[in-house]
DNA sequence: TGTACATCAGTGAACGCGCGTTCACTGATGTAC
DNA sequence: TGTACATCAGTGAACGCGCGTTCACTGATGTAC
């Protein structure tokens, strides 16, 4: 809105020069991160299309070639803002299965952290699988995505051991990459139908379900939860 | 490339006023389909964020004012080409299950082609799920939309008679709904993360598959085919 | 069979917009001596 | 403790680009009489 906006976390000791500009330093102090939650802002408020960087600047109150200045180009943040989300997916799915035991709660408790995390961040979620827009070669996108990926995997990978570093997937048998890719795709299409609102209609259809959502969690009930094929 | 290309389809007794025109009449004939074909040669060149009416426009060799004549705006000719994927989608899906009799065979042959499709017009394929670009309220991709789903209802959803006409979902019992939404998810999720790129890492971790697309064949493969949950 | 007129299909110049990029700059900080 | 200088962070004006949209137009077709 206004073009002068003080700085939310002045500094203590800040004396700034010019009087009218009211305690906003000439630094940031942390203008990647401020940029990064603007770009977020951005993103639910205008969508995918509306997040360029220009806009991301104005939302964080500098000017327009700040954010070049941190991330290179438009696909480095979204890449960094796609790193955040896997960071926070692995979070929720994570907490979901915590002090969960039998294989089968896991399974379903990180299926529904999954949807809930789509239905909660539909364009992060979107801008995620958006390869195109982004650089997978990011160390830090690449990075995050492996810390989803080995949630999912410890879940739905069946007898395992896990590499915990290194490469995640190194070893693994056929059997087990087949697990693994069975259990992610169906919890992710569920939860790309649903925040592209494709399930609408079979939803209201029956009369029997609350919304879409209701229904994916029928679906998710249904999954495959035992350990053999 | 050239201003004035001489029409593919000049009417047989065309007579053109200027010599140096070379045949091509002021009027197309078939403007809207030819718009369509030269969208989807500008999507597989250059991608969704080439998909502009200006860029059909070029590729259909008229001026760029021509779209938006037929189309009204951008949303209007990517949800007619969407709907033309979903169109192909069904017939792919049809043909495959064609002739075959257990329910097995036939979740399995239209999963097949649901991937087929996705990897063979991956552009198409996430055009039709990007619903912030369409728009789902228009007749022709409705009805596609339906087409497609009838497809997959007639072999995910369990023992049903679906309506054949009038509205597809109507009075399909929860069950019936859970069915067919769980078998969509699956092949939608599994299409989505081959055609996003997403499982080249644990696909060549096993040293077991040529490709991704070999992981998710054996995924599906894999896929609950029974008919109890 | 001809003429007038309305309607439809397509043109091309002009417009304003927001974008990413470049560039010379200024303000602040850190380091060498 | 001070001074000089390099480096980093951020600014703001200017640029060219492709976009969608508008508008007055022209060419072709169909219909009424």
């Amino acid at each position: 809105m206004s073009e002068r906006t003080p700085s939310r976390r002045t500094p203590a000791g800040a004396r700034p020069r010019r009087a009218a500009a009211e305690a906003r330093p000439y630094h940031h102090g942390s203008l990647p991160e401020a940029l990064l939650l603007a770009a977020e802002t951005v993103l639910q408020r205008d969508g995918l299309r509306g997040l360029t960087l220009r806009a991301i600047a104005r939302e964080a109150g500098v000017s327009h070639t700040a954010p070049q200045h941190h991330f290179g180009d438009t696909a480095g943040v979204l890449s960094e803002l796609a790193a955040t989300g896997h960071t926070r997916l692995a979070e929720t799915m994570s907490e979901h299965i915590r002090g969960l035991r039998s294989t089968k709660s896991k399974r379903k408790a990180i299926a529904h952290a999954y949807i809930e995390f789509a239905v909660e961040h539909p364009d992060l979620f979107r801008l995620m699988s958006r390869n195109e827009l982004l650089d997978p070669d990011r160390p830090s996108l690449r990075e995050a995505r492996q810390v989803s990926a080995r949630a999912l995997a410890s879940v739905f990978g069946a007898q395992a051991q896990l590499h915990q570093d290194g490469y995640l997937f190194d070893g693994i048998d056929a059997a087990q990459a087949v697990a693994i890719t069975a259990g992610w795709g169906y919890v992710h299409g569920l939860a790309s139908l649903l925040v592209d609102r494709r399930l609408e209609r079979i939803a209201s259809a029956t009369g029997h379900f609350a919304d879409a959502r209701a229904l994916v969690n029928a679906a998710i009930d249904r999954m495959q939860l035992s350990e053999d094929a």
